[in-house]
DNA sequence: CGGGAAGTTGACGGGTCTCAATGGCCGTGG
DNA sequence: CCACGGCCATTGAGACCCGTCAACTTCCCG
């Protein structure tokens, strides 16, 4: 029933290129911490808002997302979370995770006790630094995401977040052909961007009426990336090179 | 001219007891890494939007906010900066700071080479550890601001926004009676909440004659921060016990 | 073939933006 | 001592972007 949990040192993420190298002591150390592997369906809670958990998690693959609410059910989705991603971080280590983070797609993790996290800064110094790297990195994220929606139009709202994302599932492999998996409602676009769900489907229509992008299948193709561009003053964060945890 | 840099282990922020204790190996090495103390006036930069810095920073005294800014002028403010905060965390290390950082105040500011940030990995992980949580904390607030920003209404952000500050400058001393400073002027409340200028101001007022809060002396009162956080669906995350470095 | 989730479109209202003008405060210089 | 300019706060009027309500369609899956 349960999949074998694959080894670090043949991890297929490391297979892609798209992070750093680590040295076979890191890696071996990685797999001492590694606690097993579990795998979530889609639409389920990976950690519930309020609540206390005990791991830490990579994602190994599929899609899911970081999200607050209010008391009056209002949600604003902070990040989403691909393949290589570290999970849990930003929790306070004394109290309940202030947010939540759900399953976009059928998903894999994979499982570190928290508590050995001091294991991992007071023997692999390179390591530690690889985590705080990662935690800076996913703050810029948060930070340019404070920006579209503090300071973009619709317009401008939706071409950023196409293109973000585009360029995110490149970069972890996704693309096939011109296509990346896009496996995300107009809800949650509205809730990642601070838009009603009405004015969000307007808006997405409008880009694809001027020929700028294309759905089919849950996938998507910019077809002008230029002009989507432009439209959304993207302004590229390289993430070429990040360490995996 | 220049006045006398304070050692770490007088460092009159931790004189406060808001933040966690130190071994005093620990706060001698801190030592080893201060390489001076600056002085900057109110308005000048800290870091320019897309520039090269070799340092980090931790704020002494004074208020300071950290911004970015679209290529037409529009600007958001990410974060402000209180005593205590480290700056300077979240560029990638091989790159350039995508976001600027902008005293409010005259401030003083601690000097730390970011290349011997190794160094502190390498031999102190506590310390390293508490880097580390600094950069998940400031990413909660980033977190927070984009929720404020996202989901809340005007009225609700700015709210929001006073009481998040007055219990900042709570937490780090700064209250006098009932009144803590408040240097920041409407332009920059906008700024940070999304907002025009125009509706900040109105925004204001309409709190201030429902006699939730006042204004003297650029200095900020809650006369109701029981209504104000219910009006906020305001939720405290817990600053007590943060490290500083 | 039925039902629910996701997408689409129209109509309307309102929250917020823009443009514009005014007054207060303060530092500067005549 | 006062005139002046600049920054900040304030207020009105009108426009528009976006939210809300509602209906309908399409798609998917059982």
């Amino acid at each position: 029933m349960k999949p074998a949990a694959v080894e670090c040192k043949h991890c297929p993420l490391r297979a892609l290129g798209a992070f750093s190298e680590n040295t076979p002591e890191e890696i071996c150390f990685i797999q001492s911490l590694k606690r097993g592997e579990i795998g979530i369906a889609a639409g389920a809670a990976i950690i519930a808002e309020q609540s206390r958990t005990s791991d830490l998690f990579t994602l190994l693959s599929g899609w899911a997302f970081r999200f607050r609410s209010l008391r009056d059910g209002r949600r604003q989705i902070l990040n989403f979370l691909l393949p290589g991603d570290l999970i849990g971080l930003q929790e306070q280590l004394t109290g309940d995770s202030p947010y939540g983070v759900e399953a976009l797609t059928a998903v894999r993790l994979c499982l570190f006790q928290r508590n050995r996290l001091w294991d991992l800064f007071r023997h692999h110094p390179g390591l530690a630094y690889d985590v705080t790297w990662l935690a800076a990195h996913e703050e810029l994220i948060v930070d340019e995401n404070l920006v579209t929606v503090g300071r973009r139009s619709a317009q401008e709202r939706v071409a950023m977040l196409l293109i973000h994302l585009f360029k995110r599932a490149e970069s972890v492999g996704l693309k096939r052909g011109d296509w990346v998996p896009f496996p995300i409602t107009q809800q949650h676009i509205a809730d990642a961007l601070g838009l009603s769900l009405v004015h969000t489907n307007r808006t997405l229509r409008g880009l694809a009426r001027l020929g700028l992008h294309e759905f089919s299948n849950n996938q998507l193709r910019l077809i002008n990336p230029a002009t989507m561009q432009r439209l959304a003053d993207y302004y590229a964060v390289p993430t070429h090179g990040r360490p995996l945890i």
